[in-house]
DNA sequence: ATTGACATGGTACTATGCTACATAGTTTAT
DNA sequence: ATAAACTATGTAGCATAGTACCATGTCAAT
């Protein structure tokens, strides 16, 4: 089985444009016709998905691009995949934690604005400020 | 008090080249000598000083604009305030429960390694898959 | 007067992931 | 044969927040 370009938008929904760009980014390789004409097989379609899935699980494109190059080059085990995990887990829980820290900050700045009035004039510092800066 | 670039960067921290940047977005203006030199007031530094808390309460540097813009076009009282944070925060919400189903991927695919074997071979399909894919 | 420190603008580059457009060439159907 | 549909490349732009470099210009001190 072969499709051309637009064949494999269909199927994957992954638009031409960003096929393209995913390609120069080095993540796909379709064949050419004698034309130029790109042409893509089931294998492509498998890798196509493996990277919206892995996009989907929090992955760059350039980070997909070594998992697909790994997967290439050797059989990976599942220790290695368990570590990849890992590494990813700890980095989005990193990102939860600065999150959570903002989180805070806007709720206490809320809390303020209750506790100081809601007719008062108010600084916008979200940060720390209660909400009457020192020159509003 | 009147500061030249070097300075407002010692008691701001913020270098010399984001101070431009800042200044090329609209965020501030210092005044200019005749040579074209940069001098920056009080009001500067209070300005710097809101843009840096912001920024660490989750606003993006146009967002940040449009609050200078605001807060300089009339008074803000402390319910419109509010409800700026409240927006943010839904905004902050909606990120971290997206890192949290990435977080429940990764920790799936983690725990289905460990289930399968960690010496078996692995697919890297963080999202979904268990760790075996169809073709490896 | 000349050096050294400080400042200027313009542009380009980083990373991230697309999106858009113009112009040219190919294939298919009528 | 010609039009319609499809595809190719190159380049530029969006949003985000800077970072870096370079040639040139200014200011203060020696």
């Amino acid at each position: 089985m072969s499709y051309q370009v637009k064949e494999i938008t269909r199927i994957t929904g992954v638009d031409r444009e960003t096929l393209r760009f995913y390609e120069n980014k080095g993540l796909v390789h379709p064949k050419r016709k004698e034309s130029g004409y790109r042409v893509y097989d089931e294998n492509d379609v498998l890798k196509i998905d493996f990277i919206l899935k892995n996009k989907k699980a929090g992955f760059t494109l350039s980070e997909i691009k070594s998992l697909l190059n790994f997967k290439k080059r050797k059989k990976v085990t599942c220790k290695k995949g368990k570590e990849i995990a890992q590494n990813k887990l700890a980095e989005v829980k990193e990102k939860i934690k600065a999150l959570k820290e903002i989180e805070r900050i806007l709720k206490r700045f809320s809390d303020k604005c209750d506790e100081i009035g809601l007719e008062e004039s108010c600084c916008l510092n979200f940060y720390c400020c209660g909400s009457r800066s020192l020159k509003p």
